[in-house]
RNA sequence: GGGCCCGUAGCUCAGCCGGUAGAGCAGCGGACUUUUAAUCCGUUGGUCGCAGGUUCGAUUCCUGCCGGGCUCACCA
């Protein structure tokens, strides 16, 4: 241990006092018989009754020959009272070498204080791990039923880079997490009653795609080969569909080499999904009925609030064209410009066209700046520009566009789906418009995949696809504020 | 990448218009056998993020660097 210092050295010190008295102060384990939840919740049943609880000391009021205890688990706290008198003199002296931030085991019979906390009455203790390091402490009262707390711990890059003493000392944190957890899991319950199939693509890719960004890469050195962590699996779930598994999805970890900010992390999750012989009208169904129903079966609600905004997940929802919601918010129709008209539109709204910009990146420019952030309420972006779509399936009235649609809620986009292109001579010309792009210096233009194409080739059923960010969704459905607050382990620099 | 802000005890924070630092909590010692932010008395603990500069003297002023936060631009 590099950074010793007096607390520290004070605990390795009990520690030591601890082999001295013989108490082996990592032992193997605990006959757990309550959780601290059970013990509050069935308190009734169970008072006089002998349980057995564990946890980790959270608090410490000593009394002098008697003493309590708050001892927290994963489910809450209760309270623990020790008495010289029960316990017996040579474990009260253990008791008085324990410090907050140990793990530990109490039994007894269960009973109320005189005022009235549920506490346990400790007949036997045992340390199930000595705690070497301080955890900061931060005092807590109930105040009106809400929990008021002194002095927490709240140094964000403390927070994120020890995540576990956060999750320790802020119970709130835990709280997101089983939510994401409940959010997927909902999910995956959502998937399979409709008779789709979990499955998993690689993660390292010798060919990226699937998506628009820059990748990480990697070598893999017994093939002596260049490979890249995936961006997306979006191609490789649609080879599945070609080989003729009708409904695939898969949860992954995807990688972008890109910017970081509240909504981006540079590995971050998605759920994709590919349905054969249905559209995009269909798969917007699908999705509002799977977000709202996951709402619904996480926070017991539809009726959400983010960030101070009041959001309504119930479908139906408002399904705007792109092009329409440009009008809207800049009173512009610019459907029907050619590209010289295009970019003075977008001159008009104070848009900077740089080098290289198609039609397509000036509408998403000026969707992005004008209309995105005022679309609170869950709205489907509808019918984006071809240029900017090279796996979407043409529009079937509209030219031009593609049949696609991002469900947007609280001004942001939480996914992306289209009509997949099973054309694979058009999917070809998209790749090579793809590639002119990227030859004319555009990074995160796509590559052109010639195994993707033979699949589509032998043939792929007209397919709905669907990619869910499970990261802003989460963020979206516990009100957190920052991608890192829905991540254990955001990326940080090294310390 | 630009702008603004932050980095002082284990935690939360004061302070310093230049004279090497304080509080609360935690810790340690003492009193206390139904407390709950327990209380009361006493007390330890800091290369003030790092490196340079200015100065008799820098935690304080200046510059650079490191780490972080917010924000704008770009990407999901």
């Amino acid at each position: 241990m590099e950074d010793v210092n007096q607390l520290i050295a004070q605990r390795l010190q009990k520690l030591q006092k601890l082999y001295q008295m013989n108490v082996n102060p990592y032992p193997y384990k605990f006959e757990r018989t309550h959780t601290t939840k059970q013990v509050k919740e069935h308190f009734s049943e169970l008072e006089g009754k002998h349980v057995q609880v564990a946890g980790r000391l959270m608090a410490n009021r000593l009394m002098g020959k008697a003493a309590f205890c708050d001892v927290q688990d994963m489910h809450g706290r209760v309270q623990v009272f020790i008495k010289k008198d029960e316990i017996g003199e040579e474990a009260f002296e253990i008791y008085k070498l324990l410090d907050i931030g140990d793990i530990v085991g109490a039994a007894g019979p269960l009973f109320k204080t005189r005022t009235g906390e549920i506490s346990v009455l400790v007949k036997e203790f045992v340390v199930l791990c000595k705690s070497v390091r301080p955890i900061p402490v931060a005092k807590e009262k109930e105040e009106d039923g809400s929990r008021v707390v002194y002095d927490p711990f709240s140094d964000k890059e403390l927070r994120y880079r020890q995540r576990y003493v956060d999750l320790i000392v802020n119970p709130e944190v835990k709280e997101v997490f089983i939510k994401r957890s409940r959010i997927i899991t909902a999910m995956r319950e959502f998937l399979n009653e409709r008779g789709y199939l979990e499955v998993e693509t690689p993660i390292l890719q010798p060919i990226y795609g699937g998506a628009s960004a820059r990748p990480f890469v990697t070598d893999l050195n017994a093939l002596k080969m260049r490979l890249y962590l995936r961006i997306a699996n979006e191609l490789y779930l649609k080879r599945l569909v070609a080989g003729g598994f009708e409904g695939v999805y898969e949860f992954a970890k995807d990688f972008r080499n890109e910017g970081m900010d509240r909504f981006h992390n540079p590995e971050f999750t998605q759920m994709e999904l590919y349905v054969a012989y249905q559209d995009y009208h269909w798969m917007m169904e699908l999705t509002e009925e799977m977000i709202s129903s996951v709402a619904q079966k996480v926070l017991g609600t539809m009726k959400i609030s983010y960030q101070g905004q009041e959001i309504d997940l119930t479908p139906p929802w408002r399904r705007l064209p792109l092009f329409e919601g440009i009008q809207q918010y800049t009173g512009m129709d610019i459907s029907t410009l050619n590209d010289e008209e295009m970019e003075a539109a977008a001159d008009q709204l104070k848009i900077t066209v740089e080098e290289g910009w198609g039609r397509g990146k000036i509408i998403d420019e000026i969707f992005g700046e004008y209309v995105e952030k005022h679309l609170i309420q869950p709205t489907f972006i509808t019918d984006h520009p071809v240029e900017l779509s090279p796996l979407a399936k043409k529009h079937r009235e509209k030219p031009g566009l593609v049949e696609r649609f991002e469900p947007v809620i609280a001004g942001k986009e939480i996914g992306n789906a289209f009509s997949e292109l099973n054309d694979p001579a058009d999917q070809r010309l998209r790749f090579e418009e793809q590639m002119r792009l990227r030859a004319r210096g555009d990074e995160e233009a796509q590559v052109l995949d010639d195994d993707f194409l033979r699949a589509l080739e032998y043939g792929m059923p007209p397919t709905a696809g669907l990619g869910i960010g499970i990261d802003r969704l989460t963020m979206l459905l516990t009100d957190q504020p920052s991608i890192r607050d829905v991540l254990f382990f955001p990326m940080m620099r090294p310390e």
